[in-house]
DNA sequence: GTGCCTACTTTGTCCAGGACACTGTCAATC
DNA sequence: GATTGACAGTGTCCTGGACAAAGTAGGCAC
């Protein structure tokens, strides 16, 4: 309800790190209580007030968290080890197969770096026109995402590149889907696609719907974080044959009554 | 972290009520504890186990709160009370100029509730090419929006009705938009467009790009939810003369260094 | 070595009840 | 009518305790 300016310090309230950070009132109080970090001071009322160097830190934890790792193995650390781990955890073998060669996908990263968010549409655009839609997706959309999220955890992409390319990305996958014709065939499957609350991603979910649509499906979306019995009532007012859900991995299409 | 399968018995933990209705776990244990509503059972461990019926009447509640009462006047009040407040409170002065006239703006929200996505679509976009895209933005977008947030808190209309809604017109206004060329003239000012953490709706920031884009400004969009220091970033970075916040009512443009 | 079962440890979330700053309300005063 | 002050309504924060679910390690048969 408050939010009570705290621009004059530079120190954020415990919500205002939990909505910056992803991480719950209730895990940084205990972390504090288990681990000593992160160690706020308190404010004029006897409130955590978290410096703007420990939100960082607790960023990149979040970020290690995500990606596997355990808090009582990273949470102690310092900085450096941090950064450490990081680096040596991306070490997964990267994209296999793609349209992209690695040089490329380098290219592109810098070229999101750039912050010049026309140029990166027209170039989206050019290999979407290269490559039609369904390569786009699986061999350009696929390796970006990837190594945007690789960036994302070494520290090496800020939040609002990583939006930047989001929403390029999107306009560019939106534009396509406007450009595949609706199918014919009455008997054409109807799918409706949506995300569970507490995954706000957008992206998959567009891919998802251009490569279905590719396929002759008949696609509605309800766009991220419809609440389950919404996506029950929305698949049965659709009348819709597959309900499609886009996780951060994994996908998990079924039937419904 | 466990999410514990309830969907045994049919109820909800206190953490997915939060995550349904808006209202923090504080706010609803303190509601309980001060006006003996909700109520929730206990499950095995002791936990609060809420009801749909009781988290639905939450929901209309939140709805209340946002259209601007206060908890102690509503929070006790049965459902039949709760809905006599709904009907009354948006009698408003409904939509003072608009392109579409009440009964077409009746029709479209039948249009909405009907489900069928695709009609929806080409409908909105020939309202689009009939009165070209500043008019459609200010006299068939916004009445529209606001004919949705009415319904929406009479509770005459379901969440994912409102997402189809939102995902139809976001894909007709992005269309709008790609349609507008890019300034050909070089001090065309640049203006980068988000919204606030917390603030998850895109269909104003939309309206707003396709405004300004129209004006002859070179539009950035980092989409919603932007942490305020990457909005600083990204102005930054991008150079942006002006920075647009799309909140729930009011604008606030402003220079930045 | 591989597979499986059983302890042990880690970790996020929940609970209770108290506190307090902020905001709106209402009445008395200038 | 405006300003001020008392007062109640309200959301968020605090402490410290508890515990289920998930992950890890040891033991034992094959």
């Amino acid at each position: 309800m408050n939010d009570r300016s705290r621009q004059t310090a530079i120190s954020l309230s415990i919500a205002a790190v939990e909505r910056d950070t992803g991480l719950s009132k209730d895990t940084l109080r205990v972390w504090e209580r288990r681990y000593g970090f992160p160690n706020p001071g308190r404010d004029g009322i006897g409130e955590r007030a978290y410096s703007l160097p420990e939100v960082e830190k607790l960023r990149i934890i979040k970020r290690l968290l995500d990606a596997g790792h355990r808090p009582g193995r990273v949470v102690p650390l310092t900085l450096e080890q941090l950064q450490a781990i990081a680096d040596q955890t991306v070490d997964q073998p990267r994209s296999a197969e793609a349209a992209l060669g690695l040089d490329d996908l380098r290219a592109h990263m810098d070229l999101i770096r750039s912050h010049d968010a026309a140029r990166l549409r027209s170039e989206l655009t050019r290999l979407l026109s290269r490559f039609g839609v369904a390569r786009f997706v699986t061999e350009v959309v696929a390796p970006l995402n990837a190594a945007v999220g690789d960036a994302w955890i070494r520290g090496q992409m800020e939040i609002f590149e990583e939006h930047l390319y989001t929403e390029a990305m999107q306009v560019v996958l939106r534009a396509a889907i406007a450009g595949i014709p609706d199918p014919a065939d009455p008997a054409a499957p109807r799918v409706l696609l949506s995300t569970f609350p507490g995954e706000p991603h957008g992206l998959g979910l567009l891919m998802a719907e251009a490569l279905l649509a590719l396929e002759g499906c008949r696609c509605v979306s309800l766009g991220v974080q419809t609440p389950v019995w919404d996506i029950v009532l929305g698949a049965r007012a659709c009348r819709s044959d597959i309900v499609a859900l886009s996780f951060t991995g994994c996908m998990s299409p079924n039937q419904i009554a």
